[in-house]
DNA sequence: CGACAATTTGATCTGTCTCAACTATGGTGG
DNA sequence: CCACCATAGTTGAGACAGATCAAATTGTCG
């Protein structure tokens, strides 16, 4: 399963899902320092308080953002593949107003500040790219708002589902047939505000409804058009360079 | 009520409430072009989709970010209030993924990209602070979806009245005494993914809970300390430069 | 094979929604 | 200055989506 990664690649990778790079730009990610880790299942990668001086890039596995609220309950706030940076806010954001934990075991490369500020100086483009993709954190996170906040359980989940997929798609995390999603019941719950046991049910009738394929935790839409529109799904919030068609 | 307003008084506030500025900061805000329009109440300012080429500043009045999901629900995403840029991310986004409406009458400056980015390359703690801003929405938008997903009527209600609160007296909108919230309990469950009866019955328990005091929109929290305690409210993700003690 | 995690099922409960009416409030024009 | 109208707030009753609790089943991995 540790298959030897290209860290440097799959940034770039990530990176060209939003901005488009020249092989300057290419060259200089592939010049970026980078102190890579292995993150057990269920492990925090930071922690809500923490002031940080560097950035991480997720290179396998799947990562979560979260806040614990009132009563302990668990609120996810995104989910992250690999080529993901999910902390670049913290480039001007000093405290980390949120936590990060890995879903499934995960590598993790880290970037210090410096770093990514020199080479945001040297290349303006690649300033532009992570705030761009900071941005893009922003919008998505307003489409989790509406998702959360007037979607009903069938719609929400249908339409994390498609967000997952087409993100996992841009990142060549995917073939066209299946898609394989680590993510358990109860953190789809904690994704989207419900409950594990009614996650449970409404996969059911998506499963039903032909909308969705799953052995374990390897999914396949065999109609994407229908799920997307269940979903009340577009994809214009992930501001894609190339979304899928449909 | 339209009282003389200087806008880039209001702008050069809103900015140092995040970011520390120097007096060449102010100079430079204060040469930037304004071009100011009074919005009707409810009307759009922008609609989803549009490519932008400037920027708005909120003068007076308050403005929310919203979308619209299928059947036709509204999900508020954002409040905005005198001094707020609530579209900042357009510099870099192409184009809208959501509107900008007017909850009540509203002046509305606009400034050009152009002029954005050229005051952001002459004083670089500019645009830091245009980054700055972007961010901090990104975090309130993380708040809300941890509101709306994991916390019940009570706890979603009175947390948004101590984020409005808090940001608004940081802009110099409140006396300690009260504040004036133009926003009707229809709006209020927009925002908070409750319906209107829902906020109704909600606020008068916070009423006769005695945890806000409200005389129709202007409001007075007797107990601050309390209502941050029901509210499960913590200002941290605000990221501001002078919270609230307690 | 054993053990623990994840999924599934059933039964019951409840927070919030919906619908429908009624009442305040504030602004407007006569 | 008042009558009117539209908008916002309030109340009650009933319905329902989704939560909770508890237990059984299935999967997974050492």
């Amino acid at each position: 399963m540790p298959l030897p990664i290209d860290p440097h690649h799959k940034l770039t990778r990530q990176i060209e899902t939003i901005t488009r790079l020249d092989e300057g730009d290419r060259i200089a990610i592939r010049g970026l320092p980078m102190r890579t880790r292995v993150v057990e299942e269920n492990r925090d990668i930071f922690r809500e308080g923490l002031r940080s001086t560097e950035c991480c890039v997720i290179l396998s596995g799947v990562a979560c953002r979260y806040k614990i609220v009132a009563g302990g309950r668990r609120q996810i706030l995104s989910f992250h593949f690999a080529g993901d940076m999910p902390d670049l806010q913290s480039l001007l954001l000093e405290r980390m107003d949120h936590s990060l934990g890995a879903l499934s075991r995960a590598t993790v490369a880290f970037i210090s500040h410096d770093a990514l500020r020199a080479v945001g100086i040297e290349r303006p483009t690649l300033a532009t790219a992570f705030n761009r993709q900071a941005l893009v954190d922003g919008s998505i996170f307003r489409e989790w708002i509406a998702n959360v906040g007037r979607r009903v359980a069938t719609e929400r989940v249908s339409h994390l589902i498609c967000e997952c997929y087409e993100r996992m798609r841009a990142l060549g995390l995917t073939t066209t047939e299946r898609f394989e999603l680590p993510i358990t019941q109860n953190e789809l719950g904690d994704a989207t505000g419900l409950s594990t046991v009614h996650i449970n049910r409404t996969m059911q009738a998506l499963r039903k409804a032909g909308l969705v394929v799953s052995q374990g935790k390897v999914h396949s839409i065999p109609d994407w058009r229908r799920l997307r529109e269940t979903a009340d799904y577009s994809p214009d919030y992930l501001h894609l360079l190339a979304p899928l068609p449909g």
